[in-house]
DNA sequence: GTGTAACTTTACGTTAACGTAAACGTAAGT
DNA sequence: ACTTACGTTTACGTTAACGTAAAGTTACAC
């Protein structure tokens, strides 16, 4: 057998509730297997809801967590399939290169924000 | 007279609408002038709207991008509260790096399947 | 056999961040 | 005088992303 999760062990390991965790797979962005009505969540599983997390880390939407865990697996894609996610990709890498630019104003700015509050702590 | 803007003019020029602004204004982190009682938004103001929108475009929620503002004037501040500023700015800045990697880890996940998408192109 | 611990589904509640509509004031153009 | 454009407040509506409570099943410990 291929290792396996329950919903509890992922809970744990990325710190969010079950219930956050069914909510994901009812909005189609897991599918884990099943065992009766239990669910049973493959490597790949934790891999998308890792993929999830990261997303909702730098203020992605599950919509758009959903489009990213989509662009991992290119399976079955015919030309036009993969042309479109050719561009889709270069659309989120403008959108990651765009966030990363505001990332570093706002780190510049409270770099200067904190030699103002070291000059003024020395004046004391 | 400092120049002065409308809400409508901040609507057109930041892309979001007046509504939005008064919100902004509603939840405290925007307190604009009033002529009468309409309201007058001096570059101050524009600076604060900026910052507030910087802070969406990364994922901020509107009391994060408070805390951002806060940092951004340590005006009539006592020794206490600077060192409290100082230490505010070191976990922003800490969970800033942390958005980084994150976004880093992406691009290099896009990159991997534009070249999957790439070769199986060239297989066609 | 009786907890109790982990799982399930169903369903209503909640918070953030606005959208939207109603009803009104004001100032400029024709 | 009337429309058009902009502004206001008040208030209810909406969506996303879950939280929470209820009611039940299954499996294992004692």
């Amino acid at each position: 057998m291929t290792d396996a999760y329950s919903i509890s062990e992922l809970a744990r390991e990325f710190e969010v509730t079950p219930r956050a965790i069914r909510f994901y797979e009812e909005k189609g962005l897991l599918c884990p297997g099943r065992n009766g009505s239990t669910r049973v969540f493959s490597p790949a599983d934790r891999v998308r809801l890792k993929l999830i997390l990261r997303g909702k880390k730098i203020g992605f939407s599950l919509e758009e967590s959903r489009d990213i865990i989509e662009m991992y697996e290119p399976e079955t894609a015919n030309t036009r399939q993969l042309e479109s996610l050719l561009r889709k990709i270069q659309e989120k890498r403008i959108q990651l290169e765009q966030q990363k630019k505001e990332i570093n104003t706002m780190l510049k700015d409270l770099k200067k924000t904190e030699a103002v509050c070291l000059t003024a702590l020395d004046a004391q």
